[in-house]
DNA sequence: TAATTTGTTAATAAAGTGTTAACTGCGGTT
DNA sequence: AACCGCAGTTAACACTTTATTAACAAATTA
């Protein structure tokens, strides 16, 4: 298995480099998603938890810098990591390294790219929601508003208080909609374990978040019997 | 006998190393089928299950890279072995040296290929469908839509759920079409052990499945009285 | 034709799931 | 220290889905 479980947006215009890089970051156990412009990117940053963000500088219509200014405000921790272009001025790079972020010059190297991105991920490890990814403030499932950090579920004006455990397991999901998850995959990730009881509680916890999605028929968590659960998420035209 | 099991797509222009290096990974165990171009590598690739793609950068038309991401939107582990030019830019080589995919700069020695095709087998496992791994989502059969992981069977708009054993010979069928199937290698490889109820079990699965495919008279799955099987699919024009 | 193998449908047994409620352990209160 | 409330687990039970076994018909082989 060897999972690192960690989500990776990928920003960047030509494809072949795209191609490769999303490519090696897979292989290294990242799941990556991957945008050509950055208004791609900040929809997907929008409806998705990552855990860092590796953006090219030099984009077609918005630029780097500007995508990263709009997940800022929404985020202010999810690292990101910048690919610069050689030509950059001194003062655009240093504003860059001072802060959490950090930045590549290119050509570089898949090691280069890897190490800094394991860096980070170490180093934004501490926050209260365990498992592994960073807090993003506000998440949209369907009709609803998911708030990790309030463990709040608010759909329509009205909120509801949701466990911890319930938040960790909606995390989950939302990080893989429409995606047929194991059983297996789901409790060693969302419970750390798995043995017959643990199976029993995640069936309960299913069965209460399709009560709480109830109100949303574009939200379904469906049984694969003997696999496990998929999460969709309809979105309506 | 000596069956590797292991079933290879090798994606070359050049005729005369087409042949060279199919005929000698065929010397070395390995099922191969070859394609020319990157359209056919795609046709090929979306009826067939493959353990690993050797595939040429260089290539008429659609270029390795383009079919490497195709490729990747449908099986996001099967290994890639890229054979590229020693003309590539810096960035991109570096890229992609890394990664579980792997290149090899032409000219190349058998050795080293048969090598590294064999790390790569080895360490990607070839495993059941529960375990979700090397996993093509979508795999073309005469008229149907088969999707291993979603368990489905899909066809002119309609879709039908299968359950994982139904989907686990599929698969199996689907692997090694046109081909004649022992009972004992089915009841193995799918049902892990051979006794005469399971063979008798495996009528019952064969029952069904020809109940699933009779909308396409193309496809046929054939008994070999005292032998076994054959699941064949006659390609119209 | 007799024996064996295969095709098919139905019956049975086994495993997996949905749901509600009871239980358990824990931190915070009184 | 006894109590409370709560989250998460376990228990219980009904129900669904699946695989296997049985039963018998049909086909094949010797």
């Amino acid at each position: 298995m060897a999972e690192s479980e960690y989500k990776l947006l990928l920003v960047e215009d030509d494809e072949a480099l795209r191609f490769i890089v999303k490519d090696n970051l897979e292989q290294n156990n990242y799941l990556v998603e991957v945008a050509e412009n950055g208004e791609i990117a900040l929809e997907l940053f929008n409806s998705n938890i990552y855990d860092l963000i590796v953006l090219d500088v030099m984009l077609p219509k918005i630029d780097g810098f500007e995508v990263a200014r709009t997940i800022r405000q929404k985020n202010e921790q999810v690292p990101i990591i910048f690919l610069t272009a050689r030509s950059m001025t001194e003062d655009k790079i240093t504003a860059l390294t001072l802060g959490a972020d950090d930045y590549i010059p290119k050509p570089f190297s898949m090691e280069e790219l890897l190490l800094k991105i394991k860096i980070f991920l170490k180093r934004s490890q501490t926050h209260p929601l365990a498992g592994s990814s960073n807090l993003t403030k506000l998440i949209s499932i369907g009709k609803f508003q998911f708030h990790p950090e309030e463990l709040t579920l608010s759909f329509n004006g009205s909120s509801r208080n949701l466990t911890l455990k319930e938040a960790e397991l909606i995390r989950f999901f939302a990080k893989h909609p429409n995606k047929v998850l194991s059983r297996n995959e789901i409790l060693e990730k969302v419970w750390g374990s798995n043995d017959y009881f643990l199976g029993r509680s995640l069936d309960v916890f299913i069965s209460r978040l399709r009560k709480y999605f109830s109100q949303d028929s574009n939200i379904k968590i469906t049984n694969l019997h003997g696999i496990g659960f998929r999460f969709s998420i309809k979105n309506e035209k």
